[in-house]
DNA sequence: GCTTGCGCTTGACGCGGCGTCAACCTGTAG
DNA sequence: CTACAGGTTGACGCCGCGTCAAGCGCAAGC
């Protein structure tokens, strides 16, 4: 039984959605009925039924429902749009990872004994410096039990060796975003750079080439290690591999 | 020129924070002034600024303001709440991530030439089935250029490779939970499927055990790596850096 | 004494995406 | 005729403030 029209609910079923949504959508001309029939129902028929479709897709990105209007009626670059909004979600993203950081380090202060309670009385007073000794003091990070070699760095070095892999990470972001090849100069440069802190993070083991190539491949399989590299593109963890593995022919 | 009493400017300037937050703590009750003089202005004693600080601490962690007041005035049990606002950032954290992939598979359609538009007319028409059918068919993951043996394996073979991932990962965060110890049969099954799925991936390449050391090394070294595990608990990563470990020096 | 200006005060609306009443209409089955 | 199913239009609520608007007390300069 194909219809060519649908009531409110029939789509809300249909679709997974309510039919507050529907109203809602409507009320806010992101979705009109097609028409409203007796006493002021809405239906829907098919071309309706596509830009819901569409309408449903981007939301599930998390897009502001008026951006979607924007760009399905055509008055934005749809693929502007969208890499404009996946910036957003990367800045989200991060947020939430600081925040897991800080949560991680309150339970650990806790559970140490201390109540939720600044180690000092206001002295400098401001909010920010404080908040970033309390997280050096307390190590915003997962509990090192079995590990010599990193206690054995010391709180500096530790400090250090983060430092470094901050900076590694800027630094592939810095030649994702220029978007030159993974064989240049600029990006070998930046392999070479990765290839010493992993080696430092590993003890001074020797890394051989097809490790690395491993490795590097990792990096693109499993999905959340590449998120520690698809934040200026989708293309970075493969741009990473890429250059690792061009690294690792040349120079190992 | 040490005061004992604060105005709200006073207070808001050395936090960072703004006077309105300030005045919208006190509406809500959950930091209200030591008292107020002259025409209603409020001051604050460093009592105040204690536990102004304190609730700044929790904020940054996202935690809801009630939430917040529940725990400072001693009604929840501060820990159990912090555990619990974890799990719910590490449920906003998937969420982001998912978004993301939806965001990337949508920008990586519309440069193939599509405009946002669903392959086909609705025909099932169930709306989330479409949603898993669509991520499937672009791929949902960053472009693989030069990789021969991603592409060799098919949709199907790259859909089961993720697919055991995901089991992967939900075995690691199932032993973590149950808080057996690392070098347990339990652990120690997950760790030999773990390994199993590496040496897949890295296309039989032979796995020495100082190299998985290495490799396991950082899973707890590298941030954001650390975040596929830490979803259960904080411990999660060094927990499978030490089964991995054991299981290193036990097989291989 | 009057004005100006600063710093504070108390409301109140707005945001985003709906969930969730409430009060009402309408067509159909019993 | 009644009950019920399924629709309708408001309107409030959520959360953490930003952002006006209107007003008050106090000090300095005229």
């Amino acid at each position: 039984m194909t219809h060519t029209q649908w009531t409110i609910q029939e789509v809300a079923q249909a679709t997974g959605i309510s039919s507050r949504t529907l109203r809602h959508y409507d009320q806010t001309g992101l979705l009109e009925p097609t028409d409203t029939i007796a006493g002021g129902m809405r239906t829907y028929d098919q071309r309706a039924l596509l830009r819901l479709q569409r309408i449903l897709l981007l939301r599930d990105t998390g897009m502001r429902l008026t951006t979607i209007a924007d760009v399905l009626d055509g008055s934005t670059d749809d693929a502007e749009a969208l890499r404009e909004h996946r910036t957003h979600l990367v800045r989200e993203r991060t947020r939430v990872d600081d925040q897991l950081a800080a949560v991680d380090a309150t339970i650990k202060a806790i559970e140490k004994g201390d109540t939720i309670m600044p180690n000092q009385m206001f002295d400098g007073f401001d909010h920010t410096k404080y908040d970033a000794e309390v997280r050096e003091r307390w190590g915003g990070e997962a509990a090192d039990r079995s590990d010599s070699w990193w206690s054995d760095l010391g709180t500096d070095g530790q400090h250090d060796f983060r430092k470094q892999l901050d900076e590694l990470n800027a630094q592939w972001d810095a030649v994702i975003t220029e978007g030159v090849d993974p064989a240049s100069d600029r990006a070998q440069e930046v392999a070479k750079r990765h290839v010493g802190w992993m080696t430092a993070s590993w003890q001074g083991q020797q890394l051989e080439a097809d490790m690395l190539k491993g490795i590097s491949q990792m990096y693109v399989d499993d999905e959340r290690f590449a998120a520690n590299y698809n934040r200026v593109s989708p293309e970075g963890p493969a741009f990473v591999r890429d250059a690792l593995h061009v690294y690792a022919d040349r120079n190992i």
